[in-house]
RNA sequence: UGGGGAAUAGUGUAACGGCAGCACGACUGACUCUGGAUCAGUUAGUCAAGGUUCAAAUCCUUGUUCCCCAGCCA
């Protein structure tokens, strides 16, 4: 893959690209996706993903490793770890065999630690974190010397290898490097490099019990693996000194660390803490639900890696803050499920349709076409009979004048069917519901032509044959959120306040082609005038679940809604 | 009030001293056996004020607004 001359390029690659031409690393491009295993991927790590693995691709012999960032092991899972490279080859990228964890370097990073020591870069400190909190300062006034800041080498030597040895209890004392308290940076005042904790770790079990910082591990392992181009987002440029420094005073190889913008999204939120509490606040039915921003939730609701690609290219790379509105992803997501999802015929709520000139036991097979948009897709048999479902939309008592479908006395095409006319409808008066609806068809309209008296209609709908018709279950999904910014609340409010009601409906008298039976988990299909759906994996052998993507664009509702 | 970043149509994103372009959205219209898709068109922008220059989104000065940083989280 590579990319073509003339297009532009965002900031990130051009970097990359400068660095190639000026031959700063001797023509390699070696990128990472450095996840933390405490949660799931959503679309905003789907946008690094792309990031990262496009670079690789996008040039000659490029790599990108995926490298689990799990410093931290009261927060780090092994179902994290799975479900993060389940979703990342799922998106379609492949790390080979580059598959590294931050806890396989805790050995050389402890031999750094102590190499800082005997350099007199690094101090063992005893102060308890609110006293280190306090001798920080503020971001105004410039922090204070530890008292234990000048301990000698050995004393440093020696107390360290006693935290090692597990000779003292969590958070008693921590390793520090041995910057400047009066930095403007916060970052530089004598950060933390190891903290305490008789943890066990997903991998390295009971071996440790010190864990380095994040920030004495992220740098030094992407100086490990040879990255090039280190990038991550815009909060960590503050922490750009802190590895510059420590990878200096170790004299070790410099990756260069370039920071972007994450990903916003209106109507949802994005990060790990909001949608941890949508979990376990039982908002949402879990990780993957089909209405969370996360892959998988986007895997269920029926998203493909195509579309989700594709809205990452478009999104473009920067360093402006920016939320990008939700319609742009959907946007991405039709192009996609327009060109490769079967069309099919499925009525959400069935109002029964009596042909009474239609022969009371006939079944004709009507042919229909797959997919318009691909002609390789070919044509299926749909079976059409006298008594029919229709969509109860697709009806109305006193139509106005530009509703183009069925009402009394109006024609309308039924799709790959006939034309058909209606001449009654039965109401059920206690409920004012209309329950049936009566029709003449035109036996000249077969399989929905046009008659040969050039008669036009303007309307033309889906139906399915009542005898024929499979039942199923049908969730219908809306923004998980009712405003663009679900942090937008009055004061003393909270994001959840902002979670749509409706963003779930279930409709459990949905009806589908006789086709559909064998569909299974994660098909996708297009229910022609509605939008996209996929089977769920709550489907049983006697019970079809689809899960509505994306509906169709629909003109008629914006009408309708401008009344 | 310290330090680090960032500001271009409604939303994103290009233009790297030389015609402010593209996408999404919105709005028209054409076409259509999906009120889908497709096609054509319209709409609308350089944070502000000065300065340099034949020429400024771009360079300089001053200001404004927004984001990030005071975890022994990442």
């Amino acid at each position: 893959m590579s990319l073509p001359e003339n297009v532009s390029l965002d900031f990130v690659r051009s970097i990359v690209a400068a660095d190639l031409k000026s031959g700063k690393y001797q023509g390699r491009v070696h990128t990472r996706f450095p996840p933390e295993p405490n949660g799931y991927l959503h679309i905003g790590h789907a946008k690094s993903i792309c990031l990262n693995f496009g670079i690789a691709a996008e040039n000659e012999g490029g790599l990108c490793n995926l490298r689990f960032d799990d410093t931290n092991p009261c927060k780090e899972e092994v179902e994290y770890v799975e479900s993060i490279k389940e979703d990342v080859r799922w998106l379609g990228f492949d790390w080979g065999d580059r598959e590294y964890y931050a806890s396989d370097y805790f050995d050389q990073l402890y031999e750094w630690a102590l190499q800082m020591i005997r350099d007199g870069k690094a101090y063992v400190c005893d102060l308890t974190a609110e006293q280190t909190r306090e001798y920080r300062g503020t971001l105004t006034a410039p922090g204070k010397n530890s008292p234990y800041r000048d301990r000698s080498v050995e004393e440093n030597l020696d107390l360290f290898e006693r935290m090692h040895s597990g000779e003292f209890p969590d958070g008693s004392r921590t390793l520090r490097a041995k910057i400047d308290m009066a930095a403007p940076n916060m970052n530089l005042r004598d950060p933390v490099m190891y903290r305490i904790l008789h943890a066990s770790h997903h991998r390295t079990g009971d071996k440790w019990c010190i864990y380095p910082m994040y920030d004495f591990t992220h740098g030094q392992s992407d100086s490990i693996e040879r990255i090039t181009h280190s990038i991550c987002t815009l909060e960590f440029e503050n922490h750009r000194p802190l590895y510059d420094w420590y990878i200096d005073a170790l004299g070790i190889y410099h990756p260069q660390q370039i920071e972007f913008a994450r990903l916003n999204l209106t109507y949802t939120v994005m990060s790990k803490r909001r949608l941890l509490e949508l979990v376990t606040a039982g908002h949402v039915r879990g990780w993957d639900d089909p209405r969370m921003p996360t892959i998988c939730g986007l895997r269920r609701r029926g998203y493909s890696p195509e579309a989700i690609r594709g809205f990452c290219e478009r999104i473009g790379v920067a360093k402006f803050n920016s939320t990008i509105d939700i319609q742009l992803l959907e946007h991405c997501l039709r192009e996609d499920l327009n060109k490769t999802s079967p069309r099919v015929m499925g009525v959400l709520r069935p109002l029964k349709l009596v042909i009474d000139n239609y022969p009371e036991d006939l079944v004709e097979q009507m042919d229909a076409v797959n997919n318009p948009e691909d002609p390789k897709a070919g044509t299926r048999k749909v079976p059409f009979s006298r008594e029919l479902y229709i969509e109860q939309d697709d009806f109305l008592e006193d139509p106005p004048k530009k509703y183009f479908r069925l009402g009394p006395g109006r024609e309308v095409r039924l799709r790959y069917g006939y034309f058909v006319k209606c001449t009654d409808f039965v109401k059920d008066e206690a409920t004012g519901q209309v329950t049936e609806v009566h029709c003449t068809y035109d036996p000249e309209t077969r399989g929905g032509d046009n008659p040969p008296d050039g008669r036009k209609v303007k309307g033309t709908i889906h139906w399915l044959s009542a005898a024929h018709a499979v039942k199923a279950e049908v969730r219908l999904y809306d923004h998980l959120c009712t405003k663009e910014d679900p942090s937008d609340v009055p004061e003393g409010g909270h994001f959840t306040d902002n979670l749509n009601p409706k963003s779930l409906e279930v409709l459990t008298e949905c009806l589908v082609e006789p086709s559909l039976a064998s569909a299974a988990p994660g098909d996708r299909f297009q229910f022609e005038r509605q939008g996209y759906f996929c089977v769920d994996p709550d489907s049983t052998a006697d019970r079809l679940v689809f899960n509505r993507t994306v509906t169709l664009k629909d003109t008629w509702a914006k009408i309708q809604k401008r009344e």
